[in-house]
DNA sequence: TCGTAATATGATATATTGTATCTTTAAGGC
DNA sequence: GCCTTAAAGATACAATATATCATATTACGA
């Protein structure tokens, strides 16, 4: 499993969005943060369409479809979230409140069992023996961004217990 | 740029297919043929509905797009071609004709410049690395295939010569 | 503070992609 | 040939994504 944010947290990484945002220039509107806020909330990758019913399960004035996609490309621009390609499902960073930069490759590890994300940085192994392998067929990398399916340490403990 | 499969190539490539399906109890009929085909003598990788426009670009009884569907899990499962998951593309498999096995893991090399995709096999020196670094945080991974964006060699070369 | 440019959101319409389901056709085994 | 099973056709529709134009909101300088 993963995350189980509670309020008071959330405000903190929320704020901290704020701030993120407000550095580049850019600002965490009232719509931004309630999706940011759900992806924060989730303990899974959520779907453009999974987002916005979330959105409109209580809240009275109705999100369309289209802000919900300019709003996630938005904050995926602030590194606030990032985008699951395998899945084409978002995530909130994992670094929002640490300060953490991405300097660093970032990878993410998808839990078979729960659907949880570990978001972590690549090592500098990883990355040499990638390179390396790309370049016996001649290719330079340009990006890598993996996404490795798995099963988190949660699901292989309680795997067990059924047993 | 990739492979520019001449008519005679092509035919060895579909009887090599239609022998590996036999082996499996399968049959490639017209259609599936068809699809495969196409995909063979992509340079790149293709969408569904961009294989159906190519199959109904031509061919006189049109082919529905739940059939391509179909048939695109079909050859999926007779691993004759590969589904890229970052795109939801698919691509012919490299080694139809070669008896080349699938024992290892697969990985693509996706160039940037002209969209070609070149299938190689893990490398021990990079699967060590990544189960590793999934390792530090719990994973345990189970599987692996990955997609990584760089330049090939053509590209790397053609880009020099605009200068 | 007012007007204006830039940004963000609303509201539709529509394009694209993917599935469910039922019918018809074709293949293979006896 | 007859029957079972697999494959393809034919709709219909669900889910996902984008284009476009209108409206509202914000920031900022005159």
């Amino acid at each position: 499993m993963k995350k189980q944010v509670n309020p008071k947290e959330l405000d903190v990484l929320l704020r901290a969005a704020e701030v993120a945002c407000a550095e580049n220039g850019a600002r965490l509107t009232q719509r931004r943060r309630q999706v940011l806020s759900e992806l924060m909330q989730s303990s899974s990758p959520l779907s453009a369409y999974e987002v916005l019913g979330l959105c409109n399960r209580s809240t009275t004035p109705t999100m369309p479809a289209m802000s919900v996609y300019r709003i996630l490309d938005f904050l995926e621009q602030q590194q606030l979230v990032h985008r699951l390609s395998s899945s084409n499902k978002y995530v909130s960073c994992a670094h929002i409140a640490c300060g953490h930069k991405h300097f660093q490759k970032t990878h993410f590890l998808l839990c078979d069992g729960c659907s949880s994300v570990e978001e972590v940085d690549a090592t500098e192994e990883a990355s040499e023996a990638l390179e390396q392998m790309a370049k016996t067929v001649g290719f330079k990398l340009t990006t890598q961004q993996f996404e490795l399916s798995g099963i988190c340490t949660t699901c292989q403990n309680s795997a067990g217990e059924g047993l």
